[in-house]
DNA sequence: AATTAAATTATGTATATACATAATTTAATT
DNA sequence: AATTAAATTATGTATATACATAATTTAATT
């Protein structure tokens, strides 16, 4: 190290990560202890600490105490993907949004819709079926179950003025949400909805959320012909980052 | 605040998260400076810094120096895949891995193959067809186009030893990488692989790598029929959680 | 009024230090 | 030998402090 550089977490975060794709730490290795680490770089544990904790997020490496930190066996691609409000997601890609809802009423759910609760009691739930567009033209169909004793209000909301979709995930937070992505073949009536034919391939987005234990909404959202998901990689380097190690 | 409770970064998160739940802070409000926040829950900066920061992670809050905090003004739905070797992937459902090579040539790439990689000149490719097993049924059937003049070594792997997919992942970090999640028919061909119908809807991985410029590979996973993904949303409390916050 | 420079501000980072905690290893006991 | 208790260890956390940095606001200058 020259010892002018100034070298923070970002850099140590650099340097370990280069040792593990050059394999110096291979998967499953033991690297050496924060303090040894700080020590070699000539930085203090909490530097070194706060690098390792970025390599946890990373999915690279392992930590427990006492049994130091490893090099995860079996690497992954880890990606994030930041599910928005419909209409935002619309907008951005530059369209004009508009939704309008295809059904809507109170009935007791199928057994299917209450699995994905769990065990807990739902009783009547209100059922939206809704079109978002983008230029007009079909974006996302989705079919979505409100739980009503965790959401009375729902029944006041004017869905010609706000989607199911904003109107929730503006006013009711969640403490946990289950998702699932899947392709499904357009059914004959989602086929019409979405302007293509019937058994069309479609992508899925379903999702569970609960705030505490009190089951909130289920949404399957059954996206256009040809849509396409994109997740974020974490990217090795940061675009901006000045202490690049060379690989 | 009770006076005998040690209150750490999780406290802090929780109880910022909660206010933010609560509509005490509103999307696109600032927050109290950290220093402040520090002040009022009794904890010093440092503390508040490190809660912050999680909250930054998922998704809920922006940073800015001199700026402040805000509540993201468009909430998200922040979701984590982590991607891996298909063969673990497989085992870890509890199923016998099995795979073999459909076909493997040195071909040059077509135009859509190569508008993956952008400008850069990729020369002739490896084109390596595979098809992960399940317990002997299809599970994912990946077309793969490896950069020979990045991975000249590839010719040399014996693929019924190591799958392109583990090899590669075991043997070539990368610095980048571009993923896409869509729905897509079966082909002809990609039906018989799966032992499904034509025009069966199968959901599609298509991820493309790169180390610094150079690029690594690009390959297209189809999926089986019923394939699902299961992303992970960060829960509201971990499980583990001590400090508690009601909403 | 428009531009430029200086001051201000809130977050970001690095350090030294002390103690907490989970997990393992070693020693002591039955 | 098996169990239990004690010691050890590496990470995790909290604190106080000092300075860096990005971004904005205010003042000075043209």
């Amino acid at each position: 190290m020259s010892e002018d550089t100034r070298l923070g977490w970002k850099y140590v975060r650099d340097y370990i990560r280069s040792r593990i794709q050059d394999f110096t730490y291979r998967p499953g290795d033991r690297l050496p202890r924060d303090e040894d680490v700080a020590k070699e770089l000539g930085c203090t544990r909490s530097t070194v600490h706060r690098a390792m904790r970025s390599l946890v997020d990373l999915g690279l490496v392992e930590r427990r105490r006492k049994g130091g930190t490893m090099v995860k066996a079996d690497p992954v691609t880890r990606v994030t993907i930041d599910i928005s409000i419909t209409r935002l997601e619309i907008e951005e890609r530059g369209y004009r949004y508009s939704h309008h809802v295809v059904q809507c009423k109170t009935i007791n759910p199928s057994p299917s819709i209450s699995a994905r609760f769990g065990s807990s009691e739902i009783g009547k739930m209100l059922y939206v079926q809704g079109l978002h567009l983008a230029d007009g033209r079909p974006h996302v169909c989705e079919d979505r179950w409100i739980v009503l004793s965790t959401v009375p209000e729902i029944k006041e909301v004017d869905f010609a003025q706000i989607s199911a979709n904003e109107w929730l995930v503006r006013n009711r937070p969640f403490s946990r949400c289950d998702v699932q992505i899947h392709a499904a073949p357009a059914t004959v009536e989602e086929a019409e909805l979405m302007q293509t034919d019937e058994n069309e391939a479609l992508l899925v987005l379903e999702r569970t959320t609960w705030i505490g234990s009190a089951p909130i909404t289920h949404v399957r959202a059954v996206h256009a012909q040809g849509y396409r998901l994109q997740p974020q990689a974490a990217s090795f380097f940061d675009q901006t980052e000045k202490n690049y190690i060379s690989v």
